[in-house]
DNA sequence: AGATTCTTTTGAATCGTCTCAAAGACTTGG
DNA sequence: CCAAGTCTTTGAGACGATTCAAAAGAATCT
């Protein structure tokens, strides 16, 4: 109720308010007698500055907003918590928004966060091509795509899916398997078809008698993992692929979860691998294999580079950055016998 | 860059600001030719309003502040949803923060909450006995306490952690068990505390051959769970429990982990029941037993609560309202032979 | 036409803080 | 004691949107 302002405090302090401003922005500058003066007015009346009218008169924000397509993907935490704290000692703040894979739910966000005047963007788009990011950006809110492929406009991180996919492919092929199911979501989502690519042209570098069999669902959540996973448990055993590449882990979690309660065992009756690499992939039921992702790395650089781009305008040149996935082999992929 | 203000839209709408603010706020008051006439020239100049300026105006902002314990807990990105969606709503917004169990970061994103004058805050406090609240409350903002006891000064939602603690403990009792260890972390912590006093509770009330053992350690992770999984798999049969319950499901996916690599089996060895019952831990290498918590829905009351007091300030009356857990079998606690 | 009522539009004041030119208070040297 | 510098402090505009009393314009009635 009581909130004190700047004229209060310059009043029981006995000085302007402008001098209370500098006490709070540039303390050197104030004599010491005054600015203890200021101090203990500022502490009496409780006083806390209004970030909101700094912001207005400053014109810009300290905080960035992080717009991600899953909130309950551990992948996105990971990214969030290195984009926090990069965040922390610049003392921005990072504010964390979820579309949940919902175009209109991402736009709404956006536009609260335009409204809001944050000094950046960094976002996981629902759709590559988006519109509303390229007006966003176009009006002067900085972005940086994270996990998602730059279109000259602005900086991006992403981690080369392709190359994911062909590593997990590769993998299997490798250890033998020859019925290969892919496990995704809508071919919409780059990642899942980057990672189908990847996947595809492993494949195609075998042999010849490697089948690629795909099997896709609207998410790419636990829940759809294990639908699908349900799908593909009652398949006849020489229609069943021996082996799943799953677009993410929480997937590849849902789909071990059916291959369970149908009874098959991985990975002697199916292998699989999944993405990601979250905390919970070693701790499942067959701790699972998985194409692993430089996570907070991932964050910290969106960020940084966001950073790069606020502070120094004219000088900045968008870059895009992209890391290498690696794999992780657990016992859901061991060695077919 | 070119960020258009409503002086220049009134401009090129050849109306006054007054209109212009009349438009975008209610706009049934203004003819139809006049409204159009605005729209357009909105649209034509890619005016977004600036909800900073109309904030400091108003007096009142529109986000919520949601400081949890540990953003890498599923439990508490569920609790997030729930607000989130009750938020949305209102078209409001959620902005989530990590204190990471760490005092300092806690009181930084309270200070940066109230600097930026939030309509209120939703808080998991790090120490039951916080100081910053109180101070924070009494400057004005209003705040609900989410899975922590209220001190009469504002509304909190929580559940009975105790009487989970035991309904968890009377289970393992009721299966069997005469040596329970609680895998928990610091008992500052007032989950840890209440669950612990639940457990105790149910051991107290049973034929007196129970006993309980205690490992604590200083965090609530997975990782935490595992090292303490550790030490007690190393411990000789007759000292080792044959049964834990672990403060939360972070904790027990560890501790399962770590029975697995020292190839202890759950449950014949040790059984296990978690805490929380995020998804994860039906995933889990045995499913795992836990103590489910309304995860959304204490999202959703405490947003409620909060907005009820921003909406009634007068004749609001803090409320506590307290849910009850449910116990969740699976195999991880399944019978001993 | 003039009076009355209803609908629209106007524009100055306001929210809390920062900025910056200018004034005021002190020093120092001559 | 004065002039020329330093330090400090001051206070009048911004910043962008909202509000609201009052003015202007339309419509209705006598």
């Amino acid at each position: 109720m009581a909130t004190r302002n700047i004229k209060e405090v310059a009043q029981l302090a006995r000085v302007s308010v402008g001098t209370v401003s500098n006490v709070l922005n540039r303390p050197e500058i104030v004599s010491p007698a005054t600015r203890e003066r200021v101090f203990e007015a500022i502490k009496k009346l409780g006083f806390v500055r209004n970030e909101v009218a700094r912001h207005l008169r400053v014109g810009r924000s300290r905080t960035v907003g992080l717009v991600v397509l899953d909130v309950a993907n551990p992948f996105f935490v990971d990214v969030a918590q290195g984009a926090e704290a990069v965040a922390d000692e610049h003392d921005s703040m990072v504010v964390l928004c979820n579309s949940a894979g919902d175009p209109g739910r991402e736009r709404r966000h956006l536009d609260q966060l335009e409204q809001q005047r944050v000094m950046g963007i960094l976002i996981t788009p629902v759709e590559t091509e988006s519109p509303w990011v390229e007006e966003l950006i176009a009006r002067g809110t900085p972005v940086v795509l994270v996990d998602s492929p730059a279109t000259g406009l602005q900086c991006s991180v992403a981690v080369d899916d392709r190359l994911g996919g062909q590593i997990a492919g590769a993998h299997l092929v490798e250890r033998g398997h020859r019925r290969i199911g892919f496990v995704g979501g809508p071919p919409s989502v780059k990642q899942v078809a980057d990672r189908y690519a990847g996947v595809t042209a492993a494949v195609a570098a075998a042999d010849g008698t490697v089948e690629l069999l795909t099997f896709t669902g609207p998410t790419l959540t636990v829940a759809e993992g294990r639908a699908i996973g349900e799908r593909v448990a009652v398949l006849p055993p020489e229609e069943r692929p021996t082996a799943a590449f799953c677009a993410n882990d929480m997937m590849a979690l849902g789909f071990l979860q059916a291959m369970a309660s149908h009874g098959l065992r991985v990975p002697e009756d199916l292998a699989i691998i999944g993405y990601d690499d979250i905390d919970f992939a070693a701790a499942a039921a067959v701790p699972l294999s998985s194409i692993r992702q430089p996570r907070v790395l991932l964050g910290r650089t969106a960020i940084e580079l966001l950073l790069e781009e606020v502070v120094e305008p004219e000088q900045h040149r968008h870059r895009q950055v992209i890391f290498q996935p690696d794999l992780v082999i657990r016992e859901s992929s061991a060695m077919l016998r």
